[in-house]
DNA sequence: CGAAAATTTGACATGACTCAACTGGAGTGG
DNA sequence: CCACTCCAGTTGAGTCATGTCAAATTTTCG
């Protein structure tokens, strides 16, 4: 449970009492395989810090295609921002691809602990002031790189999980079908020699 | 300039002390047309509030195809996120589309407000978190629709400006070539009829 | 008015998709 | 522990969306 604290203090430095009250913010769940965090329609009612395991965040569009948006292992952050933050019903999905311990928190919770602890409200403006840039970093890379460049960027990122994914879901992540997925693979299998 | 305020206090209320050091936190400038305000590899040393005129964020990529990563009008900032964030040298640029007014504000002032008015590090919070929001929709966007749909998406995110863009930067910002987009437009002005 | 830039248009090329069939491994129940 | 099923992954043929190249035309602006 400290991997949340040593994750914080890289920004901002706690001390015991705040670390506990912001501990005592979460909940601590289980999760196994397949189960499902969030589904379309739902709200997101909380904020999911990954202590072990791997989940999948993505959506689903009128062809019945999924789309990944991220994946988030160990000491990474997930959740539906768009319906956390306003609290409204998502169109997105949370399913856990390997077994999973993660800690909780609702919106509720932070915004009262922002109040309490304005060093809480500077960790997370600089948390989403990260993501807004690796989002942005992403976007560029889907105008810009061809599927087989944008495929070496993912393994970049995800160094620590690219094995333990499904080539599916790697590939509803990169934007392109399994298959082509699956042959694009295969080239550069045999490229390499 | 009572734009900047009007638009903080959608978010948090602040006192005319609070006001006046907010608005003196920022510089006044004037741009015309064709002027760059970051070019690639320069730090991007100040975070910008558009109060007229149209700017233009985008990068180039090795094949020197320009890719728009966003517009900013009346109401709206701009800055090259990641290096605004990190104070390191960035790989974007932003020009000038149309005449624009701009208030502008150093990462270094920003921060100094941060620690004295706690408000405005709230304001920054929201708006980040408000940005990442619309980032990840339109990172969804270009993962699921055809260039068709996301020119009608990009038509309702800009309503203000679309007829004031060039096509090449509105191609640019969807993600298909100026000459795609010429004959896409086409196709759809001949449908509606 | 003239030069440069933006847009349009057409022929052709290609990256990525669809559909369909096949293979193989993982899980489940008998 | 086997047999069965069910996904995930592979592969091939044909197609479609979008790109490239090149030339003609229109617009912008000094």
């Amino acid at each position: 449970m400290s991997l949340l604290i040593e994750n914080i203090s890289r920004f901002v430095d706690l001390d015991r009492e705040e670390e506990q009250e912001l501990l005592d913010s979460f909940t601590f769940r289980n999760f196994s395989a397949k189960e499902m965090l969030l589904e379309e329609g739902e709200v997101c009612k909380e904020h999911i810090f990954v202590v072990s395991g791997i989940l999948r965040h993505y959506s689903i569009d009128e062809e019945l295609a999924e789309h990944t948006l991220s994946f988030a292992s160990s000491g990474w952050w997930a959740g539906d921002m768009y319906s956390f933050l306003s609290q409204k019903p998502g169109d997105s999905y949370i399913e856990v691809i390997e077994d999973a311990e993660a800690l909780m928190q609702t919106r509720q919770k932070q915004l009262e602990l922002f109040d309490r602890i304005p060093k809480l409200e500077r960790f997370y403006r600089i948390l989403i002031e990260r993501s807004l840039v690796a989002n942005q970093q992403r976007l560029m890379e889907n105008l810009q790189l061809p599927a087989e460049e944008r495929y070496k960027r993912f393994l970049e990122r995800y160094p620590d999980i690219k094995y333990n994914l499904p080539q599916k879901d790697i590939a509803s992540y990169l934007g392109i079908t399994p298959q082509f997925f699956s042959k694009m693979k295969g080239r550069l299998l045999r490229e390499e020699y």
